[in-house]
RNA sequence: GGGGGGGUAGCUCAAUGGUUAGAGCACCGAGCUUAUAUCUCGGCGGUUCCUGGUUCGAGUCCAGGCCCCCCUACCA
């Protein structure tokens, strides 16, 4: 049995197994706090505390949660927990992400398209709503799974989220009604999940909600007010799968290696004829696209003569650029760069109708340009301009006023007007290129490489780059010179410095996240918010097609009030696609009829702005204002720099001018245990679910909340084994605690000495945990999970092998009924507390725990008790603990001269004599010493210079410098002992002297004592020994072979048995009494026949055979 | 490409320029124990990435090279 049912009679304690099945385990306290409403209390319980504010970042509530989110949210969770038993009041609200491409993909996926077209052509609405739909599944997952790690929120019912999710289908025109914070609420589905989190229905946030939508609108139009909000005309990077632009924050995470074709081509000059510019690139389909060349007028250049051609080209790429061919190249001319710009030149495709149309006949706006950034290190110094392909090429087309040449549409597919190129997909146009560059004589030669290429970090297709009109947020300038010193002015007009202010009053844990996030505000270009994509917040910008003039809409009630058409197509209806883009307004300058732009927001707005939506920022100024700024957020690190950390804090800046949250706590990433990324295919991954039946949440959250933030964790089955292991020592000791209460009818609450008068193991693991406790309070206000893990870790450690190892005769039944009540109560105390102050981290075990030791009613739990520091606080006696420690180590120290002078520990030896370095710990501490090394007398001497020598060590900081070359010779002399002490205390070594404070007198014990020492502290065993102590050594080895088999005949503590001993052992009758009373025998009789053996020992006189046979 | 961090035992990581480079895990041996899946003592295990340099002395400082990670980038 796992031990807990919950009714358990009042005399004893539920009997516990001492192999527990945690899993079981913790599915019974998840359906305890169910059914006592364990949470609802805490919440009740903790009403009006002050306010700890924490925000969670939304989790993207698209697929089932992975077991890297259950490493967060165990941070949630646990430091919610923690500061719940400090007495706070909490918000207990989470939130899912609902809106972007990474939902519009999974749906796309879902229904097989494979264009971004079909999902206009099938229909707008349908999508959207089967994007919203698909957030309801997997907020219901979620919500399930979270539950399952023991993580205390606000929950919706997962089962009425789903139900939502069916009825948005099914009946969308029909009223229900879900539960809502005070009694049901009612609306369509539509509305319902419209207001999901607000304050009426109240459970987890969801950034889709109206709310959330109409804050953003909000900031987008303060940005518009104060001038930040612009169009922008750029060569973006697109991916041609999704049919949108990438913005700079989602660049990074896609950029991988990739094979590309790459070609060397002439242009023929107009004005030089017979002479070619030779360039270079890496993107062939951008060449129908060239308008200009480009060279770095302060570079050289050549003109050879190469097989029949004559070639313009880089001086330093002559060898590069015409590979094995090279030493046939004869130099006819060389030019600086500057003499080249202005030259005309023709290219393979100037008679397609496009690019005629864009250049004129026979492309006569080809030319050469000057740009400084050519390198002399790449390609042919020479660089293929396509000022639509590239947002450098589209800068130096701005400036030098070039005509642009866009060649492919928004799904990747070229244009008509390129000939045979047109109507085919920009990935596969390569070969007619070369084919065309071939057909024109243009070609030179072609070879593949590998280089970095970007992908969409969604759907990993290589990235194009096209011209498109997007909406951007300006960060404004960044200026050459410190922040402190920059103008007000100049930090008025710029958000970045605004941004990197507000960095500077939040606590940043790791610290780097300030300097990463730093980093990213100084270096980041304007913040591009638009997306041409279907599921979003829809942007309120309403740009007037006649007059050009601008309006953004602040919110939903404006909208309404602005609309001159359309207004119904919203009634009753979220803002989003395709019902919103009904609507017209009047343009503020011209009055024409204005619709919408058609692009959805950036999904980090969405989260951006949960500081505000999630606090009512704009609905309820008290609650505000008790809760913002937030406490803490916490998050995993890796991207959040340029994405939720920096959207929350510019959302935050604009809005508010203050900081969203008071600490950012970061974490690393979660790996395998072989330190690769999870993958499936790789067989390495293990899925939440999977970790949760298997190890056990408690077992996850402990391997989590122990791990180094700093760092990425490596999770597995060996890592949770190693944490369950520690887990089971606490549990063991509780089952050992319960076992022997119950097998002597203790219960708490009974007669004990205060803990002044108790025994000095009982006061010292007090005063132990009393430092528990606050090393744990300490470490968890500091958000130091880790610390506060491996501060309980030690405490068990403690607990186990040290107090309870030597205390464990103080519980049985032949104890001193006062003293085993004093261990009791010490155990039980010490126990409660422990599990008390680690339940924010294993709280299903720690509860199971807490409930059969501390219950006084059927509902109570560990997580409705206060943090006990000021229970404890008495407990505490420094002096005990270090008089403690030393005879620990002097018990470790006992044990290495025992090993290495072959003598079991079972052997008594007549006398210990130590050297304490200090005072001498009192005389019960001694008698623990002498009782764990099993030696009859520990004999402290001050004086050990017997069993010592003195050496001297000279301390090399400080003597290195003055001794220079002579100092290896000091140091051998030193070692060898060649040293003459001197009455002041100081030295001389090798005709020098040396000062006290430039030398370390050590004591090395002899060669052959039976010593050890360390850092001052030294033990000697005496190891002669008497008849008796053999005979005493006897009877111990035979009483442990005994309860061996015992234990291995699976013999209860209480039966008696009769011994049944040799004759060959009669030496030991003397000690019958002794033997009888250890191992449980109401009789020993010496006449036992060896062909009834059934258990075996080797004693000093020789291997002796014996019995027992039960007799109750 | 730029910036930052790192490379030490089979693995994860320590080591203000200082004497014999340490822990934990893993492995091996011994010991303790009717609470334990535990615990204790000991052992095994090292070209401190490579090549030079500075120094009485270098894992540590300097130069060059190789490799890995992170941040960042428009690279032809």
């Amino acid at each position: 049995m796992t031990g807990v049912a919950w009714h358990a009679p009042l005399h004893m304690f539920t009997p516990v197994d001492a192999k527990p099945d945690l899993i079981s385990l913790e599915h019974q306290m998840l359906a305890r706090w169910r059914a006592n409403n364990t949470f609802g209390r805490l919440k009740a319980q903790t009403a009006g505390g002050e306010p700890w504010s924490f925000l969670d970042g939304p989790i993207t509530a698209n697929n089932p949660m992975g077991v890297h989110h259950a490493w967060g949210r165990t941070y949630k969770d646990l430091f919610q927990r923690f500061r719940a038993a400090l007495g706070h009041e909490l918000r207990w609200q989470q939130g899912f992400d609902c809106q972007g491409l990474w939902v519009e993909v999974n749906v796309e996926k879902e229904l097989g398209y494979t264009s971004k077209r079909q999902i206009e052509e099938r229909g707008l609405a349908e999508f959207i709503r089967l994007c919203k739909q698909r957030v309801l599944t997997y907020a219901a997952r979620q919500t399930e799974q979270s539950i399952r790690l023991g993580m205390w929120m606000d929950w919706n019912d997962p089962a009425e989220l789903l139900q939502l999710r069916d009825a948005l289908a099914v009946a969308p025109e029909e009223e229900i009604a879900i539960h809502g914070v005070a009694g049901d609420v009612r609306g369509t589905p539509e509305r319902l999940i419209g207001q999901l989190g607000s304050p009426e229905i109240g459970g987890s946030y969801f950034t889709f909600s109206d709310e959330n939508n109409d804050l953003i609108w909000g900031f987008l139009a303060e940005c518009n007010r104060r001038g930040w909000l612009y169009k922008g005309s750029d060569s973006m990077p697109w991916c041609t799968r999704c049919g949108t632009g990438i913005s700079q924050h989602e660049m990074t995470e896609g950029y991988a290696d990739r094979e590309d074709p790459s070609v060397y081509f002439g242009l023929p000059l107009v004005d030089r004829p017979g002479e070619e510019l030779l360039v270079w690139t890496t993107t062939p389909w951008t060449i129908p696209a060239n308008v200009a060349a480009a060279v770095n007028p302060a570079l050289s250049y050549e003109l050879v003569e190469f097989d029949g051609r004559r070639l313009w080209i880089g001086a330093t790429r002559r060898v590069a650029a015409l590979g094995g061919g090279a030493p046939r190249a004869k130099v006819l001319d060389v030019k600086t760069g500057s003499e080249l710009i202005g030259w005309r030149y023709q290219a393979t495709f100037d008679d397609a109708p496009a690019v005629a149309e864009a250049l004129g006949p026979r492309g006569a706006a080809h030319r050469v340009i000057s740009w400084s950034d050519v390198g002399a290190e790449e390609g042919t110094s020479i660089v293929h301009i396509a000022p639509a392909c590239g947002s450098e090429d589209h800068a130096l087309g701005v400036t030098e006023s070039l005509p642009m040449i866009a060649p492919i549409d928004e799904a990747g597919t070229y244009l008509p007007g390129f000939h045979e190129l047109s109507g085919q997909d920009w990935l596969e146009v390569s070969d007619l290129v070369f084919a065309a560059l071939e057909k024109s004589g243009s070609m030179l030669r072609k070879e593949r490489i590998t280089h970095r290429y970007p992908h969409c970090w969604r759907c990993a297709t290589p990235l194009a780059f096209r011209l498109v009109d997007e909406w951007f947020i300006s960060m404004g300038a960044t200026y050459d010179k410190p922040r402190e010193e920059l103008t007000a002015e100049e930090k008025s007009s710029s958000l970045r410095y605004q941004i990197m202010d507000v960095v500077d009053k939040i606590t940043w844990l790791p610290s780097f996240g300030r300097d990463r996030e730093l980093d990213w505000l100084r270096n980041m270009s304007d913040w591009m918010i638009s997306k041409k994509r279907y599921w979003g917040l829809a942007l309120p910008i309403y740009e007037c097609a006649s007059c050009g003039a601008v309006d953004v809409i602040g919110s939903r009630s404006e909208l309404e009030a602005r609309a001159v058409a359309g207004a119904e197509a919203i009634l009753g209806r979220s803002p989003h696609r395709p019902y919103i883009d009904e609507v017209r307004i009047a343009c503020s300058s011209c009055q024409s009829a204005v619709r919408r732009v058609p692009d959805v927001g950036n999904p980090w707005l969405d989260a951006g702005i949960v500081s505000l939506s999630t606090m009512r920022f704009r609905s309820d100024p008290e609650y505000w204002k008790r809760w913002f700024p937030a406490d803490l957020i916490t998050e995993s690190f890796p991207g959040q720099f340029r994405n939720w950390f920096y959207s929350l804090l510019a959302m935050s800046t604009v809005m508010v001018g203050s900081e969203p949250t008071r600490a950012v706590f970061g974490y690393g990433l979660v790996f395998a245990e072989d330190g690769r990324q999870m993958h499936k295919s790789w067989g390495n991954s293990i899925e939440f679910d999977e970790a949760a039946d298997r190890m056990g949440a408690d077992v996850m959250r402990w391997l989590f909340a122990g791990s180094r933030p700093e760092e990425n964790v490596h999770f597995g089955w060996s890592g949770a084994d190693e944490a369950r292991r520690r887990l089971l020592v606490l549990w063991n000791v509780y089952a050992f605690h319960v076992g022997y209460a119950n097998s002597v009818g203790w219960r708490p609450g009974g007669p004990a000495r205060p803990v002044a008068q108790r025994g000095a193991m009982d006061r010292w693991i007090l005063s132990r945990t009393a430092d528990l406790v606050a090393k744990v309070e300490e470490a968890l206000r500091a958000y130091d999970a880790h610390a506060a893990v491996a501060r309980l870790e030690l405490a068990i450690d403690e607990l186990s092998t040290w107090y309870l190892r030597r205390s464990r005769d103080r519980f049985e039944i032949s104890a001193n009924a006062d003293d085993r009540s004093d261990a009791f109560t010490t155990l039980h105390d010490v126990l409660v507390t422990l599990v008390q102050v680690a339940s924010p981290i294993a709280p299903m075990l720690t509860d199971a725990i807490y409930i059969n030791l501390a219950s006084d009613s059927d509902s109570s739990s560990v997580h409705l008790q206060p943090w006990p520091s000021d229970r404890v606080r008495s407990w505490r006696d420094r002096k005990l603990e270090s008089d403690m420690n030393r005879v620990v180590r002097a018990a470790e120290l006992g044990r290495s001269v025992r090993s290495a002078a072959a003598l079991r520990t079972r052997q008594p030896l007549a006398r210990a004599r130590v050297v304490f370095g200090g005072e001498t710990p009192n005389r019960e501490l001694l008698a623990v010493l002498a009782d764990e090394l099993n030696v009859k007398l520990i004999e402290p001497v001050s004086d050990a210079s017997g069993l010592f020598e003195r050496k001297v060590k000279v301390l090399l900081p400080k003597v290195g410098k003055r001794l220079g070359s002579r100092l290896q010779a000091v140091i051998t002399a030193a070692r060898m002992g060649e040293v003459t002490f001197l009455p002041t205390g100081a030295v001389v070594i090798e005709g020098m002297e040396f000062s006290p404070d430039e030398i370390e007198v050590q004591a090395t014990p002899r060669e052959g004592g039976f010593v050890a020492e360390a850092d001052g502290l030294v033990v000697e065993l005496e190891t002669a020994l008497t008849p008796e102590l053999i005979a005493e050594g006897d009877v111990r080895e035979l009483s442990r072979a005994v309860q061996e088999l015992r234990k291995r005949s699976g013999m209860r503590l209480g039966e008696t048995i009769l011994l049944a001993l040799p004759k060959s052992a009669r030496g030991l009758a003397p000690y019958s009494q002794a033997i009888a009373r250890s191992v449980g025998a109401r009789d020993i009789n010496f006449d036992h026949d060896d062909s009834d053996e059934s258990g075996k020992v080797t004693l000093s006189f020789g291997d002796i055979g014996f019995s027992i046979h039960r007799l109750s």
